[in-house]
Parts: C-alpha cells; sequence; structure tokens
DNA sequence: CCAAATATGTCAACATGGCTGACATATTGA
DNA sequence: TCAATATGTCAGCCATGTTGACATATTTGG
C-alpha cells in the first residue's frame, strides 16, 4: 500500500505522528462522518413531513434553480427517472413543487417551488449552512475558499464544469410561484393525476 | 432567509457575483457531489465482489483497527446491530474478516480482516487517498490543513473528541490475521454458525 | 453460587431510495 | 405524417437503514 505517497521524511511537527497517507486516511475517515452530519439535522426536519434525503435534494435544486426541467434534474442528480419520479410526485401530489408546461416546448415541465415549498427548502439549506458558517468559523481563516477549492477538487473532472456553472450566479432568490403565475399558467391542465 | 448571515456589503472581488450565503450554499451541494465523485470509485470496485458501500465501511474500520469489537464498531457507524450483522456476516463467510474470543472477556469477539480483508481495504483505501491526495494538491497549498480542520468542525461536538482519537495515531499498518494468530486462537471455536 | 448485567447473534417485518426494462402519451419538427 | 423527444408510469428487484423481540454465552456482584 503506501506506495501512492512514500511516507515523507520531514514530517511536520504538527501531526508527528501520522505519515501522510495517514492524514489523507483521516481525511477519507472524516469526510464520512461530517457527511454524516451534515445530513443529519435536514434528515430529522424532513422526517416530520414524511420525507427523505432524496425529497431534500429535488426540493433543494428546483428551489435554487427555477424552471428546471425533469431532464436536467436527472442531469443534476444522476439517478433514473423512475427514481426521482417517486420522490418529485410526493412532492408535488403534497404541494411542495408545481410543474408548468414549457412554454416554447409543450412536452418540457417547468419545475417550481410553491412558497410551502420554498419555506422547507429555506428551512432545510437554513440547517446547512449555518453548520458550514460555523464549521469555517471554527477551522480558522481562509479555510472556507481553500475548502471550496478542496471540494470542487474532489468532484471527477468531466463533470466540475457543469457543477461550478450550477452552484454560481444564480437567480435564487424567493422564486416560489406566485399566484399570478399560477393564472398565466394552469398548472392542472398539465397533470395527469386523477386526485 | 439570508437573515442568518447578512451578506456583507464588502463583497470581495473573487466570487463577486455570490453573497456569503450563496457561497456557503454553493459548499453545501459541493458538498453533495464531492461525496458522491468520493464513493463513486470504491462502489464501482465493491460491486465486483457483491458487497456495497455499508461493507466497505466495516472492511474499513476493523482493518484500520484490528481487534476492534462490535459494540465499538456500531458505535462509531451508528447503525443498528442487526444492520451490521447483515454486512459483517457476509464480510465473515467470504473470508474478508474472522472474529476471535476476547482474550480476557470471552464474550468480546474481536475483529480483524484476513490477508485478503486487507488486500481489498487497502485497494479501496488507494483510490480515496489517491483522490484526496490529488485534490488537495489541485486546491493548492494549506488546502489539506485547513480542510482537516474544516471537515473536524463539521462534525457534532459531542463526538468530535472520539472522532479525533480514531482517526489519529494507530496501529493501522499490515494488520491482517496472520496464520500463527489463527492457531493461538481458533476462530471456529468461537462461531456459532453451522455452515 | 446464583442472578443480573453484558456482549453478541438472530429472527421477522418494514421503509427508503437506488436500479432495470418496458411501455404510454403528448408534442415537436423534418 | 412520422420519427424523435420529454415526460409519466408500471411491476419488480436490491441494498441498507429501521424496530422489537428473543436466544446464548459469559462475567460479575451480592
Amino acid at each position: 500500500m503506501a506506495d501512492i505517497l512514500t511516507d515523507t521524511p520531514e514530517t511536520p511537527d504538527l501531526d508527528a505522528c501520522q505519515s501522510e497517507t495517514d492524514r489523507l486516511v483521516a481525511c477519507a475517515e472524516l469526510l464520512f462522518f461530517a457527511y454524516r452530519d451534515f445530513t443529519g439535522e435536514p434528515d430529522a426536519v424532513l422526517e416530520q413531513y414524511g420525507f427523505g434525503r432524496a425529497h431534500h435534494r429535488v426540493l433543494h435544486f428546483v428551489y435554487r434553480n427555477p424552471g428546471l426541467r425533469v431532464a436536467r434534474l436527472l442531469d443534476i442528480l444522476k439517478i433514473t427517472k423512475q427514481s426521482l419520479a417517486r420522490v418529485l410526485k410526493q412532492l408535488i401530489d403534497t404541494g411542495f413543487i408545481i410543474q408548468r408546461t414549457g412554454p416554447q416546448d409543450r412536452r418540457e415541465r417547468q419545475l417550481f417551488t410553491t412558497e410551502k415549498g420554498s419555506a422547507l427548502a429555506e428551512t432545510l439549506t437554513n440547517l446547512q449552512v449555518k453548520r458550514l458558517a460555523q464549521a469555517f468559523a471554527d477551522a480558522g481563516e481562509g479555510a472556507d475558499k481553500a475548502t471550496r477549492d478542496f471540494l470542487l477538487a474532489m468532484i471527477s473532472q468531466d463533470q466540475r464544469q457543469d457543477v461550478e456553472r450550477l452552484t454560481r450566479c444564480r437567480d435564487h432568490a424567493k422564486n416560489h410561484a406566485s399566484e399570478k403565475d399560477m393564472l398565466d399558467n394552469d398548472p392542472t391542465s398539465v397533470s395527469t393525476n386523477k386526485d
């Protein structure tokens, strides 16, 4: 093992008991624990709505990207149509997300969060943003920039650009479907659901 | 929303198009994508053995903490006994992990990776360590320290110390059950399985 | 020494959220 | 008008989390 990164002879004082590889293994473990706690609080809230983490992802990306199409959502989440359909249907049936026929191409379904959906999305995001802000504060000066660079670099090369585009400069604020929008484009005319 | 962290008026040039909250939301998303790719390569290898990510976790922590007891493993993974039993049994039945009766307390089962188990654990760890090393290289000077601090800070306060103890200064190297060990303490005398 | 506590194993049953493959519908565009 | 496209839907499988109950071996304390 340890042949990808031979232990540096000049092991620094900090973490003197660990080799370079050991530090990276520790990082892998930290990532596991950190991610678990990162998702823990939202999961607890979602449970009260009968939702799971999959619902969170859908709700989040729709909220942050109003008008998102189903095909794009599949591409972002990299799950199958069936996996998405299950949770998306629940979010639509319970009034957290609405869909409208695409104004140009009527085959398309544009997804939007309702007021209720936006509120939940923000509640969940707040939990994670607070935790991130606190963690960066604890980690000290410059940790946020370094961490963002690190996280981006952890993403497979062929998707980095796509993710970067997705995560930057979006029209995120207060974008839930309003009453007047619903008049313009009745979502019931689109739905194939009978209930 | 955005009331937890009001947007700083002095938004720096870097990422000038994003508010502070937006940058944190971007971090949340990056964490999702990064974690997915972080687990992607090991998952693909595990599939060839008929294993999943749950097996990886068990194998990993047993490999890195030879002699680990079941109760401790439950505490680390924070899953139920049944969830662990399912994957652990498979790992034992297929010869990746063995268990021995505790030398002091014979109720205990100490877990060890076999040579085969150690090899797989290292293969999987190598994939993740390589990715981490490359990401830190890409992210530039000091990213590793900052990221480790960040990840630790992301872990819930009440578990941080425990995790820190777990991830530092372990007797990790080449610790698989050897032939002579098996003579000292026959694992078959412990098993309640008939097959 | 026996009884309670402990460590582990095991069972049935259930939920979530991945997956496949097939097929239906509406709509667009050549 | 017909092929391609975007979406919806169905049946069923798998992995991995959950609960609660119960069995067994072993240790330990009164």
